[in-house]
DNA sequence: GCCGTTATCTTGACTGATTCAAGAAAACAC
DNA sequence: GTGTTTTCTTGAATCAGTCAAGATAACGGC
């Protein structure tokens, strides 16, 4: 939980304009991490009344550009967003409600960037997205899987 | 490189009326791996004249549900659909042209599917996404990895 | 080979996330 | 404080994909 003095210093270090905002959005990352834009417009509009969807749109692209937060895309979602930034982790997705949970990845810190034959591609990251059912849906639902 | 036959062949193993869309359709998504819906209309349209895109948009659904195509969406992307399937192969996609490459799985045949903490999720697929550059990205722009 | 049922295709409108563009407002350096 | 540059507001536009209703065509049975 980052307090608002963090979240400052966070966008001075990375260059960026402190305005309200953005500290609303990257508080409200922070606070619903892999949460989709439409989330995050409602969120930073709690925090500081109106705020335009533009500027949220800015805001989240200038923030993923400078590696504050993370954008993912599982096939078939909008873009959702997180804060938790730099250890290489993945998701799982809930084919069934949608859910998105952290995964840690399973080979080491920098894994998973071993493609068999790469055909001349220099790989920079390795994503990883696991598909299944989460807890919640395979009780509710158990011939599902 | 699949024959008419073959493709009406394959309809029919999966319960699928042989139309002239339908083949056309699997016949484009044969023939251009990793292509997205715009292009799989127009090489249909070669193929068999007019056809709706509604009809397209409705052959890659029944496809990609009866398991013939296999339907891929990059971050950043429109989806894309190929015919290669059951081999668990994973993609390399170039951050700079969008190039996609086929790479195959770099553990075994099931691979992947070992999430290290998986917090209840009943896990069926692990998709793997390599980001990079391709091979002629690479060479035009060797400042840019 | 023809018929009826049912799935598929055509047409045309619509949605919804995201982007574009132009001007107003606010951060920050000096 | 002032000026410059970035950021925000407002409002329109784009584009992939979907929805809906009626027309057409596959295919199983006769």
């Amino acid at each position: 939980m980052a307090t608002t003095s963090e979240l400052e210093q966070a966008l001075r270090g990375a260059a960026l304009r402190v305005t309200r905002p953005r500290v609303a959005v990257l508080a409200a990352v922070h606070e619903h991490p892999h949460s989709d834009t439409d989330a995050i417009i409602r969120a930073a509009r709690e925090d500081v009344g109106d705020v335009s969807h533009q500027a949220v749109y800015d805001v989240l692209r200038a923030l993923t550009l400078s590696g504050l937060v993370r954008r993912i895309e599982p096939a078939g979602s909008v873009a959702r967003y997180e804060a938790r930034i730099g250890d290489n982790h993945h998701h799982a997705v809930c084919r069934s409600c949608g859910v998105i949970a952290d995964v840690d990845c399973a080979v080491g810190a920098t894994p998973c960037l071993t493609a068999s034959n790469d055909q001349g591609f220099v790989i920079d990251e390795a994503e990883v997205v696991y598909w299944g059912l989460c807890a919640s849906c395979v009780t509710s639902n158990p011939s599902a899987h």
